[in-house]
RNA sequence: GCCAAAGUGGCGGAACUGGUAGACGCGCUGGACUCAAAAUCCAGUGAGUGAAUAACUCGUGUGGGUUCGAUUCCCAUCUUUGGUACCA
């Protein structure tokens, strides 16, 4: 499997060729021819109309970047392709698409540096990377591949915005956006910490926006996540994005203010132990609640707490600073005059905006009384004194909580919980209410290189839809945001400004965020040149939902979120037939560098795929990735690793095209050895279980095992040599190929089918089993499947090597478990 | 801090529902073929004691426990990775 096309060696001597072997496997040149028959024959087209099972197996398509694929992008592609080619020889009708995610920053930043329009930059790219995906021998159908830049794609990522728009679920709001200063574009809440990480700078500022009302899905987007075949920690981390929590408001009576402040609280029962409140900086009440005495240190605070930036805010800072606003609050509960406070440590987006303070049981507020010398109050029966530590606990009851109408004195949590959740709701002072940590998805983008968002802004304020879509990109001169903070758009009037029977307009200059062409790409493969609708319903029920998607796990919250969402809402519409887009979802682990670290250009230990793949082919690059591990897990790549893969890929070539011969061998028409056959039957076993399952790695290792005792056998029988190829063929689709070809097969092998086993050949006939000595392995005997418990144990009883530790003792216990073990306890 | 996952030879990793730990591959050692090399093939390869292909001891992060028997189950603890971070 080197490069080496024709083994050519010269005597520097005589300059004589003394070796030629032509029939060494060439990869080049069959993975090639390979590739240009798969193309001409349409081998991997999908059928539309089939009768068969269908199977939907998904890539998360890529952002065509300049850099090129490297072997990590190649991980998830190859378990894709594999379980592609695996279901179609198992009968299925498999939708196996690619296609790209090509709005995005690198092209624009490209663009600004260079005046090359995003547009050929993304073509360039993704000439490069179709070639590479082509070159591994994926199977996709290409006849489907998609461009989220292609006007007749985004039409339709349009048409959804407006959808969005007309239900409602599409705002503008003038909001504290996440500003990133280099990229001139605000930012997701999901992506600032990425690109802060990556050294942008992010700052707050308020700004107009399109806002998507994700909210109004978060019970549904928690809820459905039960139903899914996902990674439970990716289920898990979507369902702490979203952060459901159950509490209580509660209205506190302002001492001199005709008002009330409300809070919000997950922990009623402990109202009894509140012993001061406290108010974000942005609170509306803020500067109000001041008294004159309090005003001046006041205003400084918030004015204070306005120039720090997000980070300063939350991330690092574990002090904790406050004022004092000299105003009082009544507890409800006990009476009791609190005072109340203004720090940054409560945050105006969540809840009310307030809180009020248990310090005996909670860690933020029992540091924050602890510095400002308020009262702790302990209120939930504590394992030690609350003055010295904080009890977060809920495990306990609580205490010191009755006043004349209600007692908590002695309740659990739960039941504390809706005693005092019911009294406050009749003294009307109070009300159930579920909170969400999840935040409306800020949409819009000051950038060029997006789908423009198809909204009419006109003279007298009304907003009205663009009517033709799709509405296509103008071009540009040049690609520099404007200095107001608007897009390039902006930049055109004779796009921007326009006239209709409505009156003067002015277009929407904010385009939409990355993330939107992928929120419903999967539908599109299904349906891909259909210029009437987004997806015809027929096909739509056939094919959704997309039964495994292989993605990272950087995907984890944000895109799956988002594409859920946007899922739910066409579900609503009636575009599409089920709840939630993705049945089974699969992340693949990172590959890493040789150090070990994670592949980066700036540690240059990036492994691209090109290269790979013309030093060994795309076979053994395939076999590698998936041999590396599981699949899941992160690991190392290491290229000593792969020649072992190139050395399997030549035995199996060489159990058709043995060394020094020249032809084809000739196979053995004969029945097997009852000892290969039983050999044989377990790796189909195996190697379809492992497929199935994703397990490619020891399916791969069984497939050695037999090639090995093939080898070793010298056997050359065909249904054995056969089975062994079509196994492989998944894995190593063109080595397959070209050897079915050689062996007198004149269809394609990804036609054939899997084989199946035969069970009772599956079970070996002659068994080891073990003899312990009190749990230590003593020795080893033969027997017979299926021998009884009696004769296993009079067998145990005369291995040599056991004897001498029997001798003498006492057998005090014969543990015997069929075709296993024999365990005798002795003293 | 909190949540989740994982710690097995020199390395990547295997091991079904508690039943012979280390499959398969890399690397390494020796041998065959060769003038020589490459390629290929054969044998060996967890650690220790032993002349030994005899035998024994130890061994799945660490310390305990349950069990005839634990990489697998329980408790504690350390480390690593991923996620999250004042969400009241």
């Amino acid at each position: 499997m080197q490069v080496t096309l024709c083994c050519f060696f010269f005597n520097i001597e005589d300059q004589t060729v003394i070796y030629q072997h032509p029939m060494r496997y060439e990869f080049s040149k069959t993975e090639a021819k390979w590739q240009a028959r798969w193309q001409q024959h349409n081998t991997f087209k999908t059928a539309e109309e089939s009768g068969k099972p269908k199977y939907y197996v998904l890539d998360m398509f890529p952002y065509p970047s300049g850099t090129g694929l490297h072997v990590g992008h190649l991980e998830g592609y190859t378990a894709s392709d594999i379980t592609a080619r695996y279901k179609r020889s198992c009968g299925y009708n498999v939708l196996h698409p690619m296609g790209w995610d090509a709005f995005g920053l690198p092209a624009e930043q490209f663009a600004i540096k260079t005046g090359t329009h995003p547009k050929l930059t993304t073509e360039e790219n993704i000439r490069s990377f179709k070639g590479t995906l082509q070159a591994m021998g994926f199977s996709y159908d290409w006849s489907r591949e998609i461009n989220t830049t292609d006007p007749g794609y985004f039409k339709w990522t349009q048409w959804i915005f407006l959808k969005l728009y007309e239900r409602g679920l599409a705002y503008m709001s003038e909001v504290d956006v996440n500003w990133c200063e280099e990229l001139k574009t605000v930012l997701a809440n999901e992506e600032v910490e990425e690109k802060i990480a990556d050294g942008y700078t992010v700052v707050r500022r308020p700004l107009r926006q399109w806002v998507l009302k994700i909210t109004a899905y978060a019970d549904r987007l928690l809820a459905d996540l039960d139903e899914l075949n996902w990674p439970e920690n990716v289920k898990q981390m979507q369902r702490n994005w979203i952060g459901r929590s159950e509490g209580v408001d509660i209205d506190f009576e302002l001492r001199c203010h005709n008002r009330s402040l409300r809070v919000y609280t997950t922990r009623p029962d402990t109202l009894f132990g509140a012993t001061y409140l406290v108010i974000s900086p942005e609170h509306p009440l803020a500067e109000k609640l001041a008294t004159a005495q309090q005003l001046i240190e006041v205003k400084a605070y918030i004015s204070e707490a306005k120039l720090k930036t997000e980070l300063e805010r939350t991330g690092l800072q574990k002090e904790k600073s406050g004022v004092f606003t000299g105003s009082y609050a009544i507890n409800p509960a006990t009476g009791e005059p609190l005072p109340v406070w203004i720090s940054d440590f409560v945050l105006i987006s969540y809840g009310t905006g307030a809180i009020m303070s248990v310090p005996a049981h909670d860690s933020r507020d029992w540091e924050f009384a602890r510095q400002y010398n308020l009262p702790i109050i302990e209120v939930i029966k504590s394992p030690h004194d609350v003055q010295d530590k904080v009890f977060e606990g809920k495990d306990s009851v609580s205490v010191n909580s009755s006043n004349n109408e209600i007692t908590l004195n002695g309740l659990p949590f739960s039941e504390a919980f809706e005693r005092m959740a019911s009294w406050l709701e009749t003294k009307k002072v109070g009300q159930r209410k579920v909170n969400y940590k999840l935040r409306d998805w800020i949409f819009s983008r000051q950038r060029y290189w997006g789908e423009p968002i198809p909204i009419k802004h006109y003279d007298d304020g009304t907003l009205r839809q663009e009517t033709a879509l799709p509405l296509v990109l103008p071009e540009v001169e040049a690609y520099h945001p404007t200095s107001t903070g608007e897009s390039p758009l902006a930049n055109i009037p004779e796009w921007l400004y326009g006239r209709d029977e409505h009156g003067s307009f002015r277009r929407e200059t904010n385009t939409m965020p990355q993330w939107a062409g992928s929120c419903w790409y999967f539908l599109r493969f299904i349906d891909p040149d259909n210029r009437e609708q987004l997806i015809d319903p027929e096909k739509e029920r056939y094919w959704m939902n997309v039964d495994l998607y292989i993605g990272g796990a950087e995907h984890a919250v944000l895109h799956l979120l988002y594409a859920r969402f946007w899922h739910k809402v066409l579900f609503d519409l009636g575009v599409v037939s089920s709840k939630e887009p993705f049945k089974k979802l699969f992340n693949q682990g990172m590959i890493l560098g040789e150090d070990n670290e994670k592949m980066s250009k700036s540690r240059g230990n990036v492994i691209p795929a090109d290269q790979v793949l013309g030093k060994y082919g795309a076979d053994a690059v395939r076999l590698y990735e998936m041999f590396l591990g599981p699949l899941e897990q992160v690991k190392p790549w290491n290229t000593n690793g792969i020649e072992g893969i190139s050395r399997f890929l030549s035995k199996v070539w060489r159990l058709i095209y043995p060394e020094h011969e020249e032809q084809a061998t000739r196979l053995s028409e004969d029945a097997m050895p009852e000892e290969l056959q039983r050999r044989m039957h377990k790796t189909i076993k195996k190697v379809g279980d492992d497929t199935e399952n994703l397990k490619f790695n020891t399916a791969i290792s069984e497939m050695m095992v037999f090639v090995n005792e093939l080898q070793k056998a010298g056997s050359k029988n065909r249904e054995a040599i056969e089975t062994l190829l079509i196994l492989l063929a998944p894995y190593a689709p063109h080595l397959t190929e070209e050897l079915w070809e050689s062996i007198g097969h004149t269809e394609s092998i990804s036609l054939a089918s899997f084989p199946s086993f035969d069970p009772s050949l599956v079970e070996e006939s002659i068994l080891t089993i073990a003899v312990q000595i009190n749990g230590k392995l003593r020795g080893t005997f033969l027997a017979p499947a299926k021998s009884p418990k009696e004769f296993l144990l009079q067998e145990a009883k005369r291995v040599e090597s056991v004897l001498k530790f029997v001798e003498g003792q006492t057998i005090l216990r014969e543990i015997v478990i069929p075709e296993k073990l024999v365990n005798f306890v002795v003293k």
